[in-house]
RNA sequence: CGGGGUGUAGCGUAGCCCGGUUAUCGCGCCGCGUUUGGGACGCGGAGGUCGCAGGUUCGAAUCCUGCCACCCCGACCA
């Protein structure tokens, strides 16, 4: 293994792809645009889920399952969804391979076993969903319907890239039905918040909430809310969305139902989805030129423990500190390894588990087993210290919770660093152009402005945050604004 | 789909312009020994259709033609 990884300066993109790889989480597949989750990539990913799923549950949500596949003519029911994402499918057009009789050992598409009807592969779920939902709903007495899946999607993107940006990836995708507007329009809401609180709790990743232009809403939505974040190398993250669907989708799949005063009605809709993208954020926005950095709540091990030994004899004593050590954490919610392999030696044990981000590490030799102490190292500071056996776990127990903290703080401390608000287009040019980070700027609300501030900059508006309310002038044409918004360079 | 680039061992590469013994080096891998508190060292070893196909030549990784794959930059995007 290199000494250190690609310098940042050097090149942030191949840095990236080269820690993804390095760390053991994933790897590009040789199928187009596809990606590989490696076990360790996958562990982290399982934590995520966990967790969001268990706030889904709290928030009165249920997971169910629908198909991978969505017939041609429902697919393009609800039209401006259709169009969003038309140029991104992969269609299955055939049901059966035969031989080749040209190519021995091959076999070749039977030109016979065309589907009737094409199937897409979805991109997202609404159009089967809302199919299926219009079996469901009849009656005020059926809603609201709160339902999640966990689920893969495919989009054929020209250029991917891991975690942020493959052909195939797993997210999750809600789907609910409400009697009012208000109740759909809530539940957007309430859902970015529940976002953003993963984000910053559980990730220790700082977001801002806010809407998104028209411009960039989601297909098919009236308004879409979301959370973005900042990345290391200054670019803008879209980290998930929420979207209120009014009756979009239940007027294109007619999906009413009877209210108490026996009136039909379209129900009011809502969708909103994270992806395994969130791991290329937890990685951009924590990781240094050792590897991962994780927050504890998502690290797959909290602490790893490595021995220092030359012989049978001295590992024997250190496994049985290690021992005590363990019943101690029993359940507290730990995860303790103990590495007592003889494969590495320290120092490449050390590296390894900094590579991969373990939250914390600690080191029992001989000098310890005399002294009745350990030294032990936090990965977000690089430091360490030696602390005596005896206050091993409540010194863990906390030193995980600041670590958490930590990672928090700095990553807030380095979006503040890198958030520029800008009253002119000189500035916010120079601001885009040399600085990066998040501008915030006034905006006159036209598309007309977005696109042009886009086209000499290629900042886009990442969303209008909420509580940004204050009067101005637009930084583009110098209409007046009643709001900032929040401009960056994306990926 | 437009512009640029690259394909040599598991990974990263030298050689290519100017053709000539057995294709270079590092990491990794295997064996033995010494080591083990920050990425060990010594000795020995295995591993290659030089992206594919054709051509030029006494001789091709090297020159020519065609094809394929991948990467980067645009347009698109969770």
């Amino acid at each position: 293994m290199d000494k250190k990884l690609v310098s940042r300066a050097d090149d942030y993109s191949r840095w990236y792809n080269d820690l993804v790889v390095k760390a053991g989480l994933a790897e590009n597949s040789s199928v187009r645009g596809c990606m590989v989750i490696k076990p360790y990539g996958y562990a982290i990913w399982e934590k995520m889920k966990a967790q969001l799923d268990k706030m889904f549950k709290e928030t009165g949500h249920q997971n169910a399952y629908f198909p991978l596949f969505v017939p041609k003519s429902l697919f393009e029911a609800e039209e401006k969804n259709a169009k969003g994402f038309a140029k991104e499918c992969a269609i299955v057009t055939h049901y059966r391979l035969e031989s080749d009789p040209e190519n021995e050992g091959k076999l070749r598409v039977d030109p016979d076993a065309k589907l009737e009807e094409e199937l897409i592969v979805r991109p997202t779920s609404e159009a089967v969903i809302w199919n299926t939902y219009k079996n469901w709903i009849q009656s005020y007495r059926d809603l609201p319907i709160l339902i999640n899946q966990w689920a893969n999607v495919v989009r054929w993107e020209m250029r991917t890239r891991l975690f942020l940006r493959t052909a195939e990836f797993l997210w999750q995708e809600g789907h609910t039905a409400h009697e009012t507007k208000e109740e759909a329009i809530n539940e957007t809401k309430m859902i970015n918040d529940l976002y953003a609180e993963f984000a910053e709790k559980y990730m220790s990743m700082p977001v801002i909430k806010g809407t998104k232009t028209e411009n960039e809403t989601f297909a098919g939505a009236e308004k879409t809310l979301c959370i973005e974040a900042l990345m290391q190398d200054g670019k803008a993250l879209q980290a998930g969305t929420s979207h209120f669907l009014g009756q979009n989708f239940s007027k294109a799949f007619d999906v009413k139902y009877t209210n108490k005063e026996g009136e039909l009605k379209y129900v009011w809709a809502s969708s909103w989805g994270v992806s395994s993208r969130l791991m290329g954020a937890l990685i951009m926005t924590h990781s240094d030129d050792n590897g991962l950095v994780l927050p504890p709540k998502l690290a797959p091990i909290q602490v790893v423990i490595v021995p220092i030994f030359k012989d049978k004899k001295e590992l024997d004593e250190i496994s049985s500190v290690v021992d005590s050590i363990k019943l101690k954490f029993e359940g507290s919610n730990v995860e303790i390894k103990f590495d007592n392999s003889d494969k590495l030696r320290p120092g490449a044990k050390f590296a390894k588990y900094e590579l991969e981000g373990v939250p914390v590490r600690i080191v029992i030799g001989p000098n310890d087993l005399k002294n009745k102490s350990l030294e032990i190292f936090r990965r977000d500071e690089l430091s360490k210290e030696i602390i005596p056996l005896d206050n091993v776990k409540a010194h863990v127990l906390e030193l995980l919770d600041e670590i958490q903290i930590n990672l928090y703080k700095k990553s807030l401390s380095f979006r503040n660093a890198n958030t520029t608000k800008v009253d002119n287009f000189e500035d916010f040019k120079d601001v885009v152009l040399n600085k990066g980070g998040f501008v915030l700027a006034h905006w006159d609300g036209t598309k007309e402005t977005e696109e042009k501030i886009k086209e000499i900059t290629k900042a886009t508006i990442r969303c209008i945050p909420f509580n940004k309310n204050e009067q101005g002038k637009c930084v583009y044409s110098g209409k007046p604004s009643s709001k900032m918004v929040l401009f960056a360079k994306g990926y």
